[in-house]
DNA sequence: ATGAAAGCGCTAACAA
DNA sequence: TTGTTAGCGCTTTCAT
């Protein structure tokens, strides 16, 4: 017995169960999809064999037919990313409620050559749409899918394109967290960049600028450090950045990682957190909560774009009408524990609620987690009306279970 | 103009190309795949042809002639999980070094009952093999994926199942932990069990235990307390523990996640950390090393597991033979802030090449998120050799990019 | 209410 | 080397 023959079923077909139940192919097929008519007796009888035999639709015979699949795609290039994954999370609860699947596809890596392979076995199969998650994608491949005339929706993306987007504030965000530090009395603050793929960071530092000029202070380049979204980028930043002439007192980094590293960096410094440097982050990852002191950041109302995003692509794919091209939802600012007056500095003001609030008393409140949220500006969506009033003032950050 | 048509080109099929090039469908098919014998020139000219029209294969056609798809499948039920993102991220890399593709489906919520449908999609179509992560898939749905016929590789799964398995070490690396409690002199040591759906908890309950009564400790069933992996559970549980009769004075919790949870509730109970109460989790997620202070955890080989559990169905797609039906991978300890001598007492060790190290200039270590790992007991896999030698002792941790 | 036939894009098997 | 035929599982169209 040289080759130990794997004991597989048969796939359970149309025609197994028409078989079985002495009908006719089409008639299962009326029957288990609900459509045309079928005799009540008859779609029970079915139905029941299709339970026992424990059958599956073949998708591909499926969509071979060009119906739809009752799948969605998502597209990302980079699962390690925690905000990317909360966004997954987010659209999967969403699509569930639609009870439709979803199905993700990991291009990590094809960054602008190759991922037309990928694309393809989503684009020509499987899915009905597909969802854009923080794409490094080109704008050709961007074209191409618009032409295949596959339903899609770009997700946090501020490049240029003719493509349907839904996303989160960044500028008026990065402006009130710039505005955060100039009211805690800080004249320098440093900005730590990430990469340009998806223009978010170039939105931040836009804010961030704006935010300097809106309080009379010279933008200067020299506080302006090049980074990648990662921890170790923010790290090497932040040392730049401190060493240098007339450091900086407090530094906005364009992600949290890079902000971590920063604070990593205000130590290796010799410098104490957060009282001679201030550092805030962006996105407000989980672990922004958690590191010490709890970071002091901005976060998008993921839950709200995924949702929106769904919503678009499902119109989209269903021909409902009602289509937005820019769907935007303003970003907060998260206060915790890594942003503090200005040293030598009485401050010419104070972050909202937390006037005189000494290090100490806010460390106390950083080990129970809570933060106060303060609205950003809100941006009023290109083409569409600000889908949801997120972002009121003073809204307690809501406790991670 | 009420309906706005969109542009959609129509897709580009082998007859497509087969029409421009002047050959018939089968010679297109054959050039593209270098498969059957096509003449050096037409093959060349086909080519230029299909990449001209950006053709892209229809998986689905393909797959439906019962070909390879080149594509495995990761189901998963929560994406959210950060020790399963790890793990898809590792076998996105392995996946990727085999120039295959990688689709992931989040079947979250399908708990027990409704998981086939979407199975259905991935089993009959799409792709060459499965690969289950922390499934809490039902031994029904096992089976039935098994008898498809369908590939498929377990991660992580400690129930009984004929299904093939890759997975880390619990139990031993568990008592490892345990052990190094005891060690620190703690006599009532707590356990926070998580949900059972995996077969995990009580792998790593039972190294607990087993620690215990290898030092000649009765194993309290008071000190054993229910969560379910989350972090309020890890709260609750660790509360309660704390607050009843002779208190633990140390809390293994069975995940990380739950171990913040038992660090939260050891603040709210007034308590230090760690000179009153020592915890350690298990996994050895990012957050583990940044959270305050910076936990004492298990780690499992991620990478590793997930490159032989692709191996492993690879194995089975290709039938290449030399199938393994379980590989295990030793897990480590990784002694970070979060565990100290245990109170009142000079404790009967110290942990290995820590000895006599103040709280002060631990906490001055965790800054700059050093650590060191320990050997876990090596477990030896029941029908392979392990297949790497991981976990030697005083390992650094390498620091996250 | 049910069935028969055709075809989606592709490839294995045979024919030329 | 190339082409023809058939059919994968399903649904749409047109009959009955």
């Amino acid at each position: 017995m040289k080759m130990q023959e794997r004991m597989k079923t048969p796939p359970v077909t149309l025609i197994t169960i028409a078989e079985q139940a002495g009908v006719s192919v089409m008639t299962v097929s009326r029957a288990l999809n609900d459509e045309g008519s079928v005799a009540a007796k008859t779609r029970e009888k079915v139905r029941r064999i299709a339970a026992e035999l424990g059958y599956s639709p073949n998708l591909s015979a499926k969509m071979m037919k060009g119906s739809r699949t009752n799948v969605i795609g998502i597209l990302v290039n980079d699962l390690q990313s925690a905000v990317i994954n909360e966004i997954i999370g987010a659209v999967s609860s969403a699509v569930r409620k639609l009870e439709m699947d979803l199905v993700i596809y990991n291009s990590i890596g094809d960054s602008d050559n190759a991922p037309s392979r990928g694309l393809g076995s989503m684009l020509q199969g499987l899915c009905d749409g597909l969802l854009l998650i923080l794409p490094r994608i080109s704008d050709t491949h961007l074209r191409q899918l618009e032409q295949r005339g596959l339903p899609v929706v770009l997700v946090n993306y501020w490049r240029p394109t003719d493509l349907p987007v839904v996303r989160g504030g960044n500028s008026d965000a990065a402006a009130a967290a710039t505005r955060h530090l100039l009211q805690l009395g800080h004249r320098r603050i440093g900005f730590i960049a990430g990469s340009a793929f998806t223009g978010q960071s170039q939105e931040r530092q836009h804010g961030y600028e704006s935010a300097l000029r809106g309080a009379g202070i010279e933008v200067d380049p020299k506080l302006i450090a090049a980074g990648d979204f990662g921890r170790r980028s923010g790290y090497e930043a932040a040392s730049a950045l401190l060493t240098a002439e007339d450091a900086p007192t407090a530094i906005f980094a364009a992600n949290d990682e890079m902000a971590f590293g920063a604070i990593d960096a205000v130590r290796a410094c010799g410098l104490q957190m957060p009282q001679d440097v201030s550092v805030v982050g962006f996105d407000d990852i989980p672990a922004a909560a958690h590191v010490h002191p709890a970071l002091t950041t901005v976060r998008q109302p993921l839950a709200a774009i995924s949702e929106a995003a769904v919503r678009e692509l499902l119109v989209r794919i269903t021909g409902a009408g009602g289509e937005r091209q820019r769907v935007e939802f303003p970003s907060e600012l998260v206060l915790r524990d890594s942003t503090a007056k200005a040293p030598g500095r009485a401050g010419s003001g104070a972050a909202p609620g937390r006037a005189g609030v000494t290090p100490v008393s806010r460390r106390a409140a950083a080990s129970k987690t809570a933060s106060r949220t303060v609205a950003a500006t809100v941006t009023t969506a290109t083409t569409a009306k600000p889908p949801v009033a997120a972002g009121a003032a003073g809204k307690r950050t809501p406790k991670k279970a």
